[in-house]
RNA sequence: CGGUGUGUAGCGCAGUCUGGUAGCGCACUUGCCUUGGGAGCAAGGGGUCGCAGGUUCAAAUCCUGCCACACCGACCA
């Protein structure tokens, strides 16, 4: 049978979400549960996720954030103090209203994010500026009860992350955002993910934020993903909190407050950004089976001599990647090379008879589905370069990709037929931009922070014509 | 919340129009045989046909009501 005659992964050319729900199923990343819009993680999908987690743990330790764990449960009322929170929040709210077998007097919400839940404890733990700066990261799950959920991109209940510190001035918190921003951008390059990193306008930032930045992914079929934000927060929950501090002056000032996170959308990023026909292609920084060794053998005598080889290859690789050798009898070796292939295993060893008599192995690389043989000998050299290669290769195609599907407009008339991102000049009327939404179901993504400072490149607004302020991107977004 | 569609074995589906013993492919179990791109043969196991009610000698199939899920939109950090 050919390869492609058994294919259960819908085309990205035919049906791009059909594509990806099929990988996150044939992959066995996720699937869904009998709760509505909430997903299982399986082990290959959540390993995914915890190496994304460890380098991002690594990187946030590294700069100084503590952890700390609070309740899943926030008391309403709190949610409800900080208005535009509230209103941002309270149409996607699971709220707990019966435990212990009663009605609970006051309401209990299930955390969607963590401000309302934090700050009044951050309150007491801070009395001067000599607490200040307070750098808090908490690993947790959250739920919004979305309209339509998608997974890992917009599941009811996820993993992530998030920060939330607190600073005695304004100047030292915005750098904080940005540099918060600067090290998710980072992330996203670990995962060979080219980012678009930037602020966001008024109608799309953070219920509550003074300002938000982002860090935008552009999906293979042209659509955006937020992967991540870092929110200044001004003073606007300090004073509904009354997070204040004595200051070396006498007097008491509210502290200046940021939020920033990431979730596991990182994981459907990933899968959207570098999956192919045949499936994923992981990164080999975060692919749970870096190198997967696949022996090949016709009875039993060159089989244990396949196998001992395999043995033998498996050990000496296992101290420097993350290896697995697939010595089910019952399948072939055709079986799990595609079985390997997608679940996007950046390098794959055919060890036959012929290999072990030659000290060879064939090597198989999932970024370019192409077959070398290297000398045993060779092969710890080959390898390192490989793994450098395959990421970069990734990265490439990506960012390739993103800047190809990228087109500057001068006029929204243009957007007419055309898919993949535009790049306009703005008035940032967020009259326009609802009606951006309505005509054509775009929304601003980002302002680049390259072209922060810079005047747009066309004086009028590409919807109004009004005096045009930035160039900005629109997209349409998972 | 609007539109469309789907609920039959772990997964994918046929059967419903025209009522009459619950089927197919994959997967699973056992055995044999095989292994360089999703092997083959044989024998097996697995089902309240989404739920409730109704019509009928008889309902997966017809009628009524309900529920759930998926996709497209609206919504959404």
């Amino acid at each position: 049978m050919g390869k492609n005659e058994k294919k259960t992964i819908t085309k990205q050319a035919v049906d791009f979400p059909a594509w990806y729900q099929d990988v996150v199923r044939e992959a066995e990343l996720a699937e869904v549960s009998e709760v509505r819009g909430c997903g299982i993680v399986r082990p290959y999908g959540l390993k995914i996720w915890e190496l994304i987690k460890a380098e991002l743990s690594r990187q946030l330790e590294a700069d100084g954030v503590e952890n700390v764990y609070f309740p899943i449960f926030v008391p309403l009322e709190n949610l409800e103090a900080e208005q535009d929170h509230v209103e941002g929040f309270a149409p996607e709210l699971a709220v707990v209203t019966h435990a212990g077998g009663e009605e609970l007097t006051n309401k209990l919400a299930i955390r969607p994010t963590s401000e309302a839940a934090m700050y009044k404890t951050y309150a007491k733990w801070i009395q001067s500026y000599k607490d200040l700066p307070l750098r808090l990261n908490q690993w947790a799950n959250v739920v919004r009860w979305e309209k339509r959920p998608r997974a890992f991109l917009r599941w009811s209940e996820f993993l992530w992350q998030e920060g939330h510190t607190v600073f005695a001035n304004e100047t030292e918190a915005r750098a904080e955002v940005e540099k918060m921003l600067s090290i998710y951008q980072s992330l996203y390059q670990f995962l060979a993910i080219p980012t678009f990193t930037g602020r966001k306008s008024e109608s799309e930032k953070f219920a509550g934020a003074v300002m938000t930045l982002t860090a935008e992914v552009m999906a293979r079929d042209g659509k955006a993903i937020q992967g991540a934000t870092s929110h200044y927060l001004g003073t606007n929950f300090a004073k509904v909190f009354n997070v204040t501090y004595l200051g070396a002056d006498g007097e008491t000032h509210f502290g200046h407050q940021n939020s920033w996170g990431l979730s596991w959308r990182s994981v459907g990023a990933l899968i959207m950004v570098h999956g192919d026909d045949n499936g994923l292609r992981l990164p080999p920084n975060i692919a749970p089976v870096q190198v997967v060794i696949v022996p090949i053998y016709k009875d039993d005598a060159t089989k244990s001599e396949v196998l001992a080889y395999c043995s033998d290859l498996n050990q000496s690789l296992s101290k420097q990647y993350r290896v697995k050798t697939d010595v089910r009898d019952a399948q072939t070796p055709g079986f799990k090379f595609n079985y390997w292939e997608v679940r996007g295993v950046p390098v794959r060893l055919e060890v036959g008879a012929r290999e072990a008599a030659a000290k060879k192995v064939t090597l198989f690389r999932r970024d370019t589905d192409t077959k070398e043989e290297v000398d045993l000998d060779h092969l710890p050299e080959r390898l390192q370069q490989l793994m450098v290669e395959i990421h970069d290769n990734l990265y490439q195609q990506a960012k390739a990709l993103a800047d190809q599907n990228i087109h500057r407009i001068e006029s929204w008339d243009e957007i007419e037929g055309q898919t993949g991102w535009f790049e306009a000049s703005w008035s940032e009327d967020p009259l326009t931009e609802k009606q951006l939404k309505e005509k054509y179901g775009l929304v601003s993504r980002v302002l680049l922070s390259t072209q922060e400072e810079v005047a747009p490149k066309n004086s009028k607004c590409f919807i109004s014509g009004k005096p045009a302020k930035h160039d900005w991107l629109f997209a349409k977004c998972y």
